[in-house]
DNA sequence: CGCTTGCTTGAGAAATGTCAAGTCGTGTGG
DNA sequence: CCACACGACTTGACATTTCTCAAGCAAGCG
């Protein structure tokens, strides 16, 4: 543990380094990647005479630098990484992070420069293909091209997540929906989904929830005081996964019903004033259709916000 | 314009019907579509006897619903819509607003439903490639992968932008940062990028960025009263889209300046306290690297904070 | 013509940001 | 080897923004 925590230092300490300089590329086989990359797909004729190189990366080192231009598109092989856009005065949006499995720098196939930077949370492995013969390639290889295509696709599905962890929900939320999403991606991984080592700081888990860090911190604290986990800085261990996930599931309008639960049962209720809702947009289907007049108020409405609901509305402290 | 604000009553007002039903699908040509995509690739042999179908719909009709079965991957070619989820509690989410040249459905590909879903806010007209033949087209036709692979990687680069938006900034640069998109939507589609006719509501806005709908409004306002703006319901003039961009670069920290100058050119110095700066996660690159002790304090760091950069910290109306 | 809905605005409450202090672990340098 | 400095993390107190609740206005539709 010691040694993950070196590990950051590291990586926070780095300015990060071009990617070439990293590591000695080699020269790799299409098929490792077609395999890396669940596919069962069998690999075809051209499998093996392909320009596919892997490059490992320490941790720390970038991959590559925003704005940077484009040269391949990578898959993460081994390791985590941190994807990243720096505004004009040096603030640093954290747009996620990513694993084995996912593509790498695909945003900049359309523009020829990347838009984003990733960096190596910890020593790292990716394929590369260049973009030269990308296309190609894929028409060589069918089945790279699906593969990339579903590749491509289940990251089109991260931009929902980044929505689910920045809008509209509390901090506490927040994180725990975070934290859910990297058990999952633990799980997926095959490691233990309740053991969490997060390889990244809290400035930069606060820069992807959209709060500030010393929220992290505070909302940290709240989860385990209310016994969902253990905290002990970037070790991480959940101890109620379903009730986690439950209270991540929450819009901030149920965030009592649940809070108070997980107070009565394990905190001794200090904590948890909560009752908001931030945005919304109800599933409208209150109002009549000019069309059919009958549902005018009828039930459509999935479920209504209760007003005042949880009886201890204020227990602050109380 | 009064026509666009009954189209959106009946949006908002109608239970998303299925688009099979909204209007008579009809056969397309595949070369329709790469033009429609700025290919300027040519059509290739087989363009004319593929599987392309034109689907119009009606404002308010849903593209797909969340959850559905995916049987296509569509391409906007006229009309907008929004993309969104609904949370079990009924809290919508919205992921963002597609326009001609987008592509929608694509994130369920590797899922087999839909994840979110798309419904017109106008009247509209979508390319349709079915999924079974998808990638057999892909493959007959590889102007067309080429094609898709750019859009999407397009897409992906939208991740960023709800990011932006959601992330970190005060509700005022937040919906700045949304005109400004907006803005340079319209003039890539050709219009005026100063006449906006925002076809959403604002708990639709305000659901994309992560704030109350109040909160919209009176963000609106003040921006109008700093006269970047003249607002009437849908319709949005920018008066200032110089400024405004620079508005919507902001971090919190520089607000001040910015509005400051803004009050002080326009409004009668009664707003803005503002002094903030959410997260940042700054470029450390102070620290020194374990290895190579030579650059503990070296200028590789990005960009650094400047520290009480802003002068006027605390410009407070004085 | 009244209803509903969307939009705006106000006032008070709550959450979060900001500033600041303190702890701890690590790496540096004496 | 130890002292020191630096950075990450936590926690507290206060300031500020945003949310929530509530009311009012305007417009479209039945």
């Amino acid at each position: 543990m010691n040694q993950s925590v070196r590990q950051y230092r590291v990586i926070s300490s780095t300015a990060p380094q071009c990617a070439a300089q990293a590591g000695a590329t080699t020269r790799a086989c299409l098929s490792d990647l077609l395999r890396l990359m669940d596919a069962d797909a069998e690999t075809g004729p051209a499998s093996d005479s392909c320009p596919v190189l892997m490059r490992p990366l320490r941790a720390g080192t970038a991959l590559f630098h925003e704005h940077g231009q484009i040269d391949a598109i990578h898959f993460v092989s081994m390791g985590s990484f941190k994807i990243y856009r720096t505004a004009e005065d040096g603030y640093e949006q954290v747009l996620g992070f990513a694993r084995r499995g996912e593509v790498l720098g695909y945003d900049a196939v359309c523009l020829g420069q990347h838009p984003t930077a990733a960096v190596a949370l910890e020593d790292a492995r990716v394929f590369a293909i260049s973009v030269r013969e990308l296309f190609a390639l894929l028409q060589r290889v069918p089945a790279l091209d699906r593969l990339l295509h579903l590749a491509v696709s289940r990251q089109l599905t991260r931009a929902a997540e980044i929505a689910d962890l920045m809008a509209a929900v509390a901090a506490e939320v927040r994180l725990a929906r975070f934290l859910v999403l990297q058990s999952e991606q633990m799980k997926a991984c095959g490691q233990s989904p309740v053991r969490l080592l997060l390889r990244m700081g809290r400035r930069d888990i606060a820069s992807h929830l959209g709060v500030a860090h010393e929220t992290v911190s505070r909302s940290f604290s709240v989860l385990a005081d209310w016994g969902w986990l253990h905290v002990n800085n970037r070790e991480v261990e959940i101890l109620d996964l379903a009730q986690l996930k439950t209270f991540a599931r929450s819009t901030r309008r149920s965030i009592d019903d649940i809070g108070v639960r997980a107070k009565a049962s394990s905190a001794p209720a200090e904590l948890l004033p909560r009752s908001n809702a931030r945005e919304l947009s109800w599933v409208a289907g209150r109002q009549g259709f000019g069309f059919d007049g009958a549902v005018t108020s009828g039930g459509i409405c999935i479920d209504h916000p209760r007003p005042g609901a949880t009886a201890t509305k204020h227990s602050h402290a109380a």
